[in-house]
DNA sequence: TGTACATCAGTGAACGCGCGTTCACTGATGTAC
DNA sequence: TGTACATCAGTGAACGCGCGTTCACTGATGTAC
């Protein structure tokens, strides 16, 4: 068969969508050319017209999975009022549907420490676009020099990282949604997640978002 | 030959010390049971005279990783002044050195995100430590209801494991060091991370530790 | 004390399996004439 | 318009390799007598 002109772009797109659902649910490591193919409707054989290699896709894969999140993100601050942009984003970040829904998840939790261990040329590539993510998240935060900004922004998205990686690690039971709890607090509340010797304030009331689980 | 009584044991105690470190520094599935034998000083062949299968032995390293961690900090805490503990122990686990040496650091950073993924049995021995964990750092926070720090211990080590594993993945140049710097600030300083319009306090002066890269 | 036997941690070859990758082939459609 | 040929996305068998696991064997030391 012989197929028309954007045929082939709109299969690689479809290789790159699935996959990026698939490998967030698994792992860089956790599924194999054939599923992956196979997700997408055509056989393993074909992998190669599409990708000089498995790591080729899995970076695309992972960057189509960040510029999503990315975009969404932006998207929902556009239509908050800007003070409210920061945590609405963070509201809807630190959700029980999303630390148990992380193939529509953020890519970051998921795959970040794996990416950690990959080659240069992975790293370099995901480097890029967490450049790209905390810059997005930063512009989100009113009122602060731009330095400040992306500080805060960096040291927010590790807290959302890392409190989605210890739920999802954390067994699903009480102790999963109780970290998920404690995270939210952190970044929505008065204080800070940890401030050494601090008083706790009064959480600031913060309506339960319209959960969608995608990032 | 035959081996003194303790002899098994020892060898036992061996593999699995080696293993932890690999398994951090190379991820739960990224080293071969011939290689984490080799490491030891042993063949593969006698592997399974220690141990059921491979994956009994990411679990006895993992937790063996997470035991010393916990353990380590206790100590830390205990030769420092009860309102200092907290932050001593923020101090001396966000360090290049922390970073730049997975395999000697905290299990956590370096192995949640695929625990995550593993069978139930082992989500189960990760849950159980990591409640350990959270339980120990909540008892070097004074003067807060046994929830509020435990709430608080955990919402400072998704922050901590955060930030390390953003700056394991930031590629290694500037953006590592922003992170590092930033999840440092944010947990060390008079402010959360990621209070939204908050504004910045003067980060209160801690003295860097004498950084050593085990947790 | 001396001798024969039992034990079992560790060895290294082998197994089966799955994976990433290669390759000869297919066949529907585009293109040249 | 019709015909012959070229293209190339996709197929499916095959490859080589590494891995987890198994197994028959080794040989130093403990134990029974």
């Amino acid at each position: 068969m012989r197929y028309s002109k954007e045929h082939k772009q709109e299969t690689h797109a479809r290789i790159v969508k699935r996959a990026s659902v698939k490998l967030r649910e698994h792992g860089a490591h956790g599924i194999g050319v054939a599923d992956l193919m196979k997700e997408a409707g055509l056989t393993h054989g074909g992998f190669y017209a599409h990708f000089a290699s498995r790591e080729a896709l899995v970076i695309e894969a992972f960057a189509y999975a960040m510029d999503r999140s990315t975009a969404r993100w932006r998207r929902k601050a556009e239509e908050t009022p800007a003070d409210q942009r920061f945590a609405t984003i963070i509201d809807s970040y630190l959700t029980p549907l999303h630390r148990d829904d992380p193939g529509n998840g953020c890519a970051v939790p998921a795959l970040a420490a794996e990416i950690a261990r990959e080659s240069a040329k992975t790293r370099k590539a995901f480097a890029a676009k967490l450049a790209d993510m905390i810059e997005m998240l930063a512009e989100q935060i009113p009122g602060r020099s731009r330095k400040a900004a992306r500080e805060q922004a960096m040291a927010a998205l590790a807290t959302m990282v890392g409190t989605l990686i210890l739920a999802r690690a954390g067994g699903g039971g009480e102790l999963s949604d109780d970290i998920l709890a404690a995270g939210r607090a952190a970044l929505l509340a008065g204080d800070g997640p940890a401030r050494p010797g601090a008083r706790k304030r009064v959480a600031k009331a913060v309506k339960p978002a319209p959960s969608r689980a995608r990032h």
